[in-house]
DNA sequence: GTTAGTTCAGTTGAAAGCAATATTATCGGCTAC
DNA sequence: AGCCGATAATATTGCTTTCAACTGAACTAACGA
């Protein structure tokens, strides 16, 4: 009882002092415990384990939403494995590869480059022919007699780039290399993405499958009450907070990944605010602002022509137009062009951008018929009028 | 009142054009023998 | 002779445009009761 009070005062003293270690909730931060996933955990080990003895084990294809905390067991595995294997002489090598990074692996060749780097292996940025690099590859897996994992985050971007040959050519190294053996592990986050693979391909990564479901609201509430211990001065998350960011993550697929960002977006608000605890309605502005974030940073990562074709709609909307069309959007769009030394798209390529925005969540667009009229996207826009200024802002800059 | 056709205003899919990059092939110069 | 880097030649992308078939309900006209 003396301790909490001291703690209060502590926190007092410290004016408002929210939290005690941000890092922690941080997508990059790895704990040691990781609740509710101990199955998939021992899964992965179990199916591993034989490289401590040198054997070769299965392939193994992990997939689950995001934010369902693949990466994470997936590198406590490695971890806890490269610890066990110090002493023992088994020669492992794990290389961990992000194919999501654009820069490092976004073609066949740039992957293998990145692969042979890790074994120390310089290769020029460009100007070798790619079977080179497959039998450098080779070559330097079978020079020594050594283990071989290597996992694959996010596959599924990787296979949609450049086609799923690289996997096969990858799952079969086996066969030819004499002293050294080669296991992957492919992470997914898209679950349909194992059939879109070559049969043979398919069968033979997947040797073993491990599944992440999404997390419920209750393991979710678990998972952040364990993070607000370590990140969190004492008292200062009160347990209806903890809740409520679990039950908006649980209704996004349960990503466990958002979960966190509320939670940390709401203590910062808590904290600007010079409130010391925080409370849910600090959640409910972290809701809007992450969601505000997100569509304000789609936007800036939008190419020109798209941005212009926003800006056309909203200053239709700004008109006080309802049920915008595609056509009048087309119009004023060209108009925005033309002021701005813009070549105008096509009426069809604008069609195509109107509905990657909606993809985007940027507006929300329909195709409806309107009979005799003929049949066209209803446009509108339903996002709180503060983002839709500050949208607005942000194109008056860009478009003047 | 029902039914069968029309019609509009784009939507959607496929194919092809084009410019920017990436990958391969080729060549001349340089080093080591 | 063999290797290296530079450059030319070729292939691959990613984004667009062109062409053309398709859509679905409001509207119309004809039908039958």
């Amino acid at each position: 009882m003396q301790g909490s009070l001291k703690d209060i005062f502590d926190s007092y003293v410290k004016g408002g002092r929210v939290f005690k270690n941000k890092e922690t909730l941080s997508i990059r931060f790895a704990p040691d415990n990781i609740p509710h996933r101990d199955r998939q955990l021992k899964q992965i080990g179990l199916i591993i384990a034989p490289v401590l003895r040198n054997e070769k084990p299965s392939n193994i294809f992990v997939y689950g939403k995001t934010g369902t905390g693949k990466t994470l067991v997936v590198s406590n595995v490695i971890n806890t494995l490269l610890k066990s294997a110090d002493g023992s002489d088994s020669r492992l090598r794990i290389i961990y590869v992000n194919c999501k990074m654009k820069k490092t692996t976004d073609t066949e060749y740039r992957l293998l480059a990145h692969l042979l780097s890790y074994f120390g292996e310089t290769v020029p940025y460009t100007g070798l022919p790619t079977n080179e690099l497959y039998s450098k590859f080779y070559k330097y897996l079978d020079s020594r007699n050594q283990n071989v994992i290597i996992v694959l985050d996010e596959v599924d971007s990787l296979i949609r780039k450049i086609g799923d040959d690289i996997l096969y050519n990858l799952t079969r190294v086996n066969q030819e290399l004499d002293n050294s053996q080669l296991t992957i592990i492919g992470i997914s986050n898209n679950i349909s993405f194992i059939e879109t693979l070559d049969p043979r391909v398919r069968s033979s990564l997947s040797e073993e499958e491990i599944i992440f479901p999404p997390y419920n609201a209750s393991e979710l509430r678990d998972i952040l009450t364990e993070r607000t211990g370590q990140a969190f001065s004492p008292g200062a998350v009160p347990t209806g907070v903890v809740a409520k960011c679990a039950a908006l993550a649980a209704q996004e697929h349960g990503d466990a990944r958002k979960a966190l960002d509320l939670l940390r977006v709401a203590g910062e608000i808590a904290e600007r605010n010079g409130s010391p605890v925080v409370e849910e309605k600090h959640v409910d502005m972290a809701e809007k602002k992450l969601d505000t974030d997100k569509i304000m940073e789609t936007i800036h990562s939008q190419p020109k022509q798209s941005q212009a074709v926003l800006k056309a709609i909203l200053s239709l909307y700004g008109d006080g137009e309802k049920n915008i069309q595609t056509g009048d959007v087309y119009d004023s769009y060209s108009r925005i062009c033309r002021s701005n030394g813009i070549t105008p798209l096509t009426q069809r390529r604008v069609s195509d951008l109107i509905s990657e925005l909606d993809m985007f969540g940027v507006i929300n667009a329909r195709v409806t018929s309107k009979g005799r009229y003929g049949r066209t996207r209803v446009i509108n826009i339903n996002h709180p009028e503060t983002l839709i200024r500050k949208m607005g802002d942000f194109l008056v800059g860009e478009f003047g």
